[in-house]
RNA sequence: GGCCCCAUCGUCUAGGUAGGCCUAGGACACCGGGUUUUCAACCCGGCAACAGGGGUUCGAAUCCCCUUGGGGCUACCA
């Protein structure tokens, strides 16, 4: 049976790159009839974040994978946090002690940057000097008493070469000493990366591993201490293209806090103590952060971003669902970066996805993150998803951008999702709707709108007679509305606009609103008429000033 | 620096593993036109690529080599 696995180490939220590896096994281990298992690898208690388990594990399930074991859902090889398992790994690191396969280290820090500094000097890898004897469990003892770190290395075998097969790359070789011992168990006594999951992918069953090519470097050791350990059949490895950026080099979540210091250096008179305080840091905190030194946690770049009003580019899988996007679009333009069915297919669901996921069709170049196609992708889902889910989605989005349209029953907004047809995103269609739900007085006018609609080619004059002739409408439905306003169009021979933008803009504020038959029947004809009498007397006041 | 990976339109890619079906197909973006009450959507049309150089072959986008270019890794991070 195929059994795939995604490991992250909860150090943040689920990002784009994390969450492609995540579908990709997904995909596989359902494709394949198999079993998917999420696995924490919680090894550097530098680095864990205490509320990313929780992020990543909301964030797997909006995008729809389920895992079969792991967190939340156990399973019979747990524990699935690398943390628990600490008994596990201090077995199996005796036992390579035992039999010589690995050795204890002294070194401090600044001794093997020396180390590597000198391997550099020679134009050589830095390979590890393997001592002649390996120190004992009193020399391991001694040093610790005095205060020096122990660690423990691996000793790769040197005499022949390391092959690893790849699934997407054919055999990569390695030529013998080229992979220096790596260090396995580390001086606080958890293991590094290369051996937890070495270990823990034996011990869970994992049958097939498909990862970024930035791992391939790390595969031959691995597949050495593999052997080492006797676990027999060697795992099946795909290494998938790196997702790379358009600013250049892998994707990668420092993106955002990078845009978000260019975009404060670029506002000349920022008040920094109000950003400060907006992100809830130090004002210090900031000049570190804008030279560069130091990064704000995420919820202080979020609060800062909101707070200037800027958009960064999104990273996180979070980001996008803050942005809009629906997560059918997210598995559907994963699954295609660095993959694709063949042939024009693009557009699919999960469920087809699962249909056709083949490894043979796994592609070999970097493949960059194209923001314009993700967005056709979405407009696309919008349309296809259906009502219903639509409607859920939705619901989630007004929820957490914390919307006033969130106030509105099931019946209005599925109104609105239908008169806001094609919208891009789930945030096109908050952004059109929200004027129907706030309060009269807190419509925001949009200068240019009001100048080029209202203030030429007698606007305001238009818009007298609108409000004159929707109040004495008795039935105000939105073929009355349609017929009222088109009408007048035809009696003053002017196209529908000249009579439509004034009215949109007096009860919206913008030129941009759903369909203004629409929106003005839904508005209502009360709060119709008082925004048209707020805007006038606005409009006036603004002019003569 | 060392090791490793990669290379078709601006971008994602189909085609490459069985060389002729490719005067290279699709999608996004872009440009032009249409529809139109705003934005968006929608419809029609257009631009646009086998990185360069050597081979192998009757024949190469497809196989081999080199160059160039891009990317990854190079931690007591994962």
């Amino acid at each position: 049976m195929v059994v795939a696995r995604f490991a992250p180490s909860p150090t943040g939220y689920l990002h784009v790159g994390g969450a492609r590896t995540a579908l990709f096994n997904w995909l596989w281990a359902r494709r394949m009839g198999g079993k998917f298992i999420l696995r924490i690898e919680d090894t550097d208690q530098k680095r864990n974040t205490p509320t990313a388990i929780e992020q990543v594990i909301a964030d797997l399930r909006w995008l729809g994978i389920e895992w079969d074991e792991g967190p939340e859902v156990g399973g019979p090889n747990g524990p699935y946090l690398q943390s628990e398992r600490r008994d596990i790994y201090d077995k199996y690191v005796k036992q390579l002690l035992d039999e010589k396969k690995a050795y204890y280290c002294f070194d401090t820090a600044d001794e093997l940057k020396a180390m590597r500094r000198e391997a550099e000097k020679q134009k050589k890898s830095f390979i590890y000097r393997r001592p002649e004897d390996f120190p004992d469990d009193g020399d391991a003892q001694n040093k610790r008493g005095q205060g020096c770190p122990v660690t423990v290395r691996f000793a790769v075998g040197r005499d022949e070469p390391i092959v690893v097969a790849d699934m997407v790359r054919g055999e990569v070789k390695f030529a013998a000493g080229e992979i220096g011992d790596f260090i396995i168990q580390k001086s606080d006594g958890f293991p590094t990366y290369n051996f937890a999951c070495v270990v823990d992918d034996k011990l869970m069953g994992v049958t097939h591993v498909l990862r970024g090519q930035e791992h391939l470097m790390n595969t031959p050791g691995q597949q050495e201490l593999w052997k080492a350990l006797g676990f027999g059949e060697l795992l099946k490895y795909a290494h998938m293209s790196v997702t790379v950026s358009d600013t250049g080099g892998k994707l990668s979540k420092r993106e955002r806090p990078k845009a978000l210091r260019k975009a404060i250096k670029s506002i000349e008179d920022i008040d920094l103590e109000k950003l400060a305080k907006a992100g809830d840091i130090a004002v210090e905190e900031i000049n570190s952060f804008l030279k560069g030194k130091t990064t704000p946690d995420v919820p202080a770049i979020d609060a800062m971003t909101k707070y200037l009003g800027v958009h960064l580019p999104e990273i996180n899988i979070v980001d996008f669902f803050n942005s809009g996007y629906l997560p059918e679009t997210m598995v559907n333009f994963l699954a295609l970066l660095g993959w694709n069915p063949g042939g024009d297919r693009e557009i699919m669901s999960l469920e087809e996805l699962v249909e056709c996921f083949d490894l043979s069709r796994l592609t070999k170049a970097n493949s960059l993150f194209d923001r314009d196609k993700l967005l056709a992708f979405n407009t696309e889902h919008i349309r296809r998803v259906g009502k219903e889910r639509l409607l859920g989605h939705f619901k989630d989005y007004l929820k957490a951008v914390e919307s006033p349209v969130i106030g509105a029953d099931d019946e209005t907004l599925e109104r609105i999702i239908e008169i806001c047809a094609g919208a891009r995103t789930l945030a096109d269609i908050e952004r059109k709707s929200r004027f129907l739900f706030l309060a009269d007085e807190r419509i925001e006018y949009d200068e240019k709108a009001v100048k080029k609609v209202l203030l030429k080619n007698d606007g305001l004059a238009v818009l007298a007679i609108v409000r004159d002739k929707l109040e004495a409408m008795e039935q105000f439905t939105v073929d009355n509305i349609e017929g009222m306003l088109r009408s007048l169009a035809q009696e003053k021979q002017v196209g529908l606009g000249k009579v439509a933008q004034p009215l949109r803009v007096a009860i919206c504020g913008t030129t941009i609103s759903p369909p203004i038959f629409d929106s003005v029947q839904m508005l209502g004809k009360e709060k119709t008429l008082r925004r048209i009498d707020n805007t006038v007397r606005t409009v006036k006041a603004r002019a003569q000033n």
